[in-house]
DNA sequence: CGACTTTGACCTGCGC
DNA sequence: GCGCAGGTCAAAGTCG
């Protein structure tokens, strides 16, 4: 079926035979399935039909490997054709190379400028012969073969001509896809700065009133968008966004993290001391401890933290530790029935701590990813109190590693729910009309009531509940999706599903997260090397318990996500709101601040009670 | 002997 | 300022 396609620009009245010199691309019909839906100035399409396969096999034949030059449907051809063909990764189908000057037609005459010879060719034509001489002809055979040749390479520099057209075509169209996608960024950015204007005074008034009571709103705001506004240019809004957060130090200043964060924007000496700049190993808490004694720790502890205690030695990379920062601030939380100690997810893990928590009788185990230095991802065990059977497995971090394909499912879903929750947060937190908890109905709409997403807690959390089975009031979606697969059956899910569960949900999030953050897809895959991006996007098939194929699985959650309705709704709607203008700006300026309002009584009344799982 | 676990101490943020 | 709680460290112990 990759056979016999032919290119044709019609605009031009030339047709070219492309990737003439150059080795066999992909596909022309993977080409034009990369180009769906891009018009292009010429056509690519099928010859199958126009142009039978015309010339035979010729193992002499000079160049006709990779670029035919046959007549057009009128001419006879050989169907052996079609077998040599099928050796060929690419027949690309010059149609206007019309060598028979009995069907040149008018609006090929341009070609016909160098075709000169091409009448030679007709008494050849349906003939294994027909483009070079085996050496056994006459000599008018020889001069119509070097005529032939000569004319063959004309063509040949014309289709590099043509191949290069095609390549600054291409080039083209990928700047204009970067482009639209900047100017999205900056249309969104934009927007977001005139809400922040247009709503400065209740904004301000409004984190007056709720200072003491919803200050993780206000933090919440300034986590997302420093995320989102990673960009190399500074960042007015994140400026402000911090201004803001200014006022809220104390609290924000409370994790950690934020010493990270806003370090740089403290003036204490200690937050001047440790600000950590090393995106990779971004240890705060160690950091934190770097104006006392331990600062002086052992080398195997600082040698596996060491950079965080060396911030100063690296501060060109305030981006990726922002970055860092914030993505290490997001977690995932799973829960799931099981007996087992811990959720075998995988990964290497080491303990380092174990405290007991209050309101909880059962202590809470503190756990580190082993499998690399410096990893700085972390996981909190504990059973839930009000049923020990359930185990509650947080994760907060993105591995720096490779990781095995069995841990790639949970590393998956910690990277992707914490990129989305981030992107999602930071719509959330400027009044656009995504919020998490839509996105979590989004990507998850078969199974609200299994994810959901806390934005407001003190660290931005959606938690996997695998110990209920799935509210058919709240399936939207036919039961056929493969978000249903591991739940499906109307048993609890095992700790078996917990492991497969990430592998599906987080190519999901991950999915999502290119959607709902632009930037932020982009930020990831720059920041692949220590996020571990590349393994989600890579098959795991291996590693899926249900055996089903990786590829599949994407797909299939992709075409789940796009075709929700949810999820395009809200996609539509942040296209409106985005493209929508001044008029819709002044329109939605109170209506998205009441819907933001909602949406953070929502995410607060998640939030606590998600929150408090761990914590109490 | 190295890796891991245990466990008490320490640090920090937050609420009162 | 004080106490509580969460989180982490690191020495000591354990295990293979």
């Amino acid at each position: 079926m990759d056979k016999g396609w032919g290119l044709t620009l019609r605009d031009s009245d030339q047709s070219i035979g492309f990737f003439s010199n150059k080795p066999p691309p992909p596909t022309v019909n993977s080409f034009q399935r990369m180009f769906q839906g891009i018009e292009f100035s010429g056509k690519l399409g099928r010859t199958d039909d126009d142009n039978p396969a015309p010339l035979p096999s010729d193992e002499n034949r000079l160049v006709v490997n990779e670029v035919d030059f046959f007549s057009d449907k009128k001419r006879v051809v050989d169907d052996t054709r079609e077998d040599q063909d099928s050796k060929s990764s690419i027949n690309i189908i010059a149609t206007a190379v019309n060598k028979d000057d009995k069907n040149l037609t008018a609006p090929r005459t341009g070609f016909n400028l160098v075709n000169t010879g091409l009448h030679l060719l007709t008494a050849n034509t349906g003939s294994d012969q027909s483009t070079v001489s085996d050496g056994i002809s006459s000599d008018g055979e020889d001069k119509r073969a070097k005529n032939e040749l000569a004319q063959l390479q004309v063509e040949l520099q014309r289709i590099n001509a043509e191949n290069h057209k095609l390549r600054d075509m291409l080039s083209h169209v990928s700047n204009n896809y970067n482009t639209l996608q900047m100017h999205l960024l900056t249309l969104m950015q934009q927007q977001q700065q005139q809400q922040n204007q247009a709503t400065e005074p209740a904004h301000e008034r409004e984190i007056g009133e709720r200072k003491s009571t919803e200050k993780h709103e206000v933090g919440r705001v300034v986590v997302p968008r420093q995320f989102m506004d990673l960009g190399p240019s500074g960042n007015t809004a994140e400026t402000d966004e911090l201004s803001h957060s200014s006022s809220d130090e104390r609290t924000r200043s409370g994790s950690p993290l934020n010493n990270a964060e806003t370090g740089s924007k403290k003036s204490t000496g200690r937050d001047h001391e440790i600000a950590p700049s090393d995106h990779e190993n971004s240890n705060f808490r160690d950091g934190k401890r770097s104006s006392t004694a331990r600062e002086e720790s052992p080398e195997s502890e600082s040698h596996a933290w060491g950079p965080n205690k060396a911030p100063r030695l690296n501060s060109s990379k305030p981006l990726d530790q922002s970055t860092e920062a914030t993505m290490r601030k997001a977690r995932v939380s799973v829960r799931a029935r099981s007996e087992a100690p811990m959720i075998s997810d995988g990964c290497q893990w080491r303990k380092y701590g174990q405290k007991m928590a209050k309101g909880n009788p059962c202590p809470r185990a503190y756990y580190r990813c082993t499998m690399a230095v410096g990893c700085p991802v972390r996981k909190q065990v504990q059973r839930c109190a009000e049923d020990r059977t359930i185990l509650i497995t947080t994760y907060e971090g993105n591995h720096n590693h490779p990781l095995p394909p069995a841990a790639m499912a949970m590393a998956s879903t910690t990277t992707a729910a914490a990129s989305m929750l981030l992107s999602g947060s930071m719509s959330s937190a400027d009044h656009n009309l995504m919020n998490p908890n839509l996105l979590a109905r989004a990507i998850l709409p078969c199974s609200s009531s299994m994810a959901t997403i806390s934005a407001s807690a003190p660290f931005p959390t959606i938690t996997l509940d695998l110990t209920h089975t799935p509210n058919p009031l709240q399936f939207q979606r036919p039961a056929a999706t493969p978000f249903h697969v591991p739940f499906a059956g109307g048993q609890p899910p095992s700790a078996a599903a917990a492991a497969q569960l990430p592998q599906v949900l987080g190519q999901a999030l991950y999915n999502q997260s290119k959607f709902s953050g632009l930037q932020l897809s982009h930020e990831m895959g720059a920041n692949s090397s220590h996020l571990g991006h590349p393994q989600i996007a890579q098959p795991a098939a291996a590693s899926q318990p249900g055996g089903a194929s990786f590829a599949d699985t994407l797909s299939a959650a992709t075409a789940a996500i796009t075709a929700d309705p949810n999820f395009t709704a809200a996609l539509a709607a942040a296209i409106s709101s985005i493209i929508g203008g001044a008029h819709s700006n002044n329109n939605t300026t109170t209506t998205t601040n009441t819907t933001s309002t909602t949406t953070n009584n929502n995410n607060g009344s998640n939030s606590s009670k998600i929150s408090s799982f761990p914590g109490n």
